[in-house]
DNA sequence: CTCTGTGAACCACTTCACAGCA
DNA sequence: TGCTGTGAAGTGGTTCACAGAG
């Protein structure tokens, strides 16, 4: 299944989430189209893709979709995680609340550098040694592993993790990584993003000179 | 220009920057290639639409490359950035250092609870009152504002930061934010992507019970 | 001979448009 | 009639394959 797909998934559910808690209970594909500013089509069929879910005539019951969804993306069961590194975005997302009632639970947080190791995050999160990442995938039965290392550490850390057995890594490191087909591997990458936006800047600045 | 290809001209910059600091002074696509995991053909084109920085027959000048890319990207003067919303996230940013070598530099953090207001974050960032943001914007000639702030208010926040004429975002809020045409928006959406690795994590196990 | 720049072919995702069911 | 589900058409981005420069 493309990525744009199980991506768009997510946004469905959280705006049927909303929708549910304002006690509308059907909805058509138009109107998610509407709120969400999508092309209705897209809705429909990102949903065929895993069966016929809607009543024609009527739309998409709110609650069904939402257990339906649900179960797709599989949040009827709770993930447990690991955070790599405990600099101030590790630390920022052990501490985060929302991934919590999503069904990701922080079940540990590691550094590998001494003085962080025994420490705590303003939330109270633990800091563990990364020494003993690999026994505590296995021992913890983690799913998916967050990397917020520096570049430079990141392959090592990604390593570990897949010899361990995690098969779903988030990082945040701009570093290229490499792991074997089984693992899935998403990349946040907040300085491409800032780059996008200052070519934006920077097109439309050069575009101002240019008519001028 | 495609959102895809600015993304890649970061990837490559921060690649050649890369190779630089390791004294190469030449590389082609083909190398650049390999480095980053993508099709050579595809780096050629991206680098096309520019202009013609490469030398047939041998690639491209590493430190000519570097100096077109940072202008393209507009990296080549530094960005006034402001950041909303000194919860978790917001805080960890603003401590950030990777933006300021960037050109990117947090000239401000804003909240709007009053608890907040006069605090810093533990690198020592004020947090400024959220009421002023769009005298701030003016004043301080901020270029970028980040939005770390709950959905609920993610959009009463833009339209501020727009009125006062801000034109590049970054929100990691979810909530889908409308604003006028010549204001661009990037999401970094964190739950989008944790439920991607889940939906990845979920297909394996119905595929697995599927073969049984 | 190597490697760029690029038209053409290819592929994937999106949108349209409509048949079919409530 | 209203809205879903879906083949067909459209769009945009990627990859191929080669002409041409050094």
């Amino acid at each position: 299944m493309p990525e744009l797909t199980t991506n768009r998934l997510s946004v469905y559910l959280r705006c049927l989430d909303e929708v549910a808690g304002q006690g509308v209970r059907t909805i058509s594909s138009t109107g998610l189209a509407q709120r969400l500013d999508l092309n209705a089509a897209q809705i429909r069929k990102d949903l065929a893709h895993f069966g016929e879910f809607g009543v024609r005539g009527v739309g998409y019951a709110v609650e069904d979709l939402r257990q339906h969804l649900r179960a797709i993306l599989g949040l009827d069961r709770r993930h447990r995680v690991v955070i790599v590194g405990a600099g101030n975005l590790g630390l920022a997302l052990a501490d985060y609340g929302g991934f919590r009632s999503d069904g990701f639970d922080i079940v540990a947080l590691v550094d590998s550098a001494p003085e962080k190791i025994g420490t705590r995050s303003r939330g109270g999160v633990p800091v563990g040694d990364a020494a003993e990442l690999a026994s505590l995938v296995t021992r913890e039965r983690l799913d998916i592993a967050v990397i917020a290392v520096p570049p430079a550490a990141a392959q090592q850390v990604v390593d570990q993790l897949v010899k361990a057995g995690i098969s779903a890594i988030l990082t945040f490191s701009p570093a290229p990584v490499r792991v074997p087909e089984h693992v899935r591997v998403r990349r946040v990458d907040l300085s491409v993003q800032l780059e996008g936006l200052s070519y934006f800047l920077a097109s439309e600045r050069d575009e101002a000179n240019a008519t001028r």
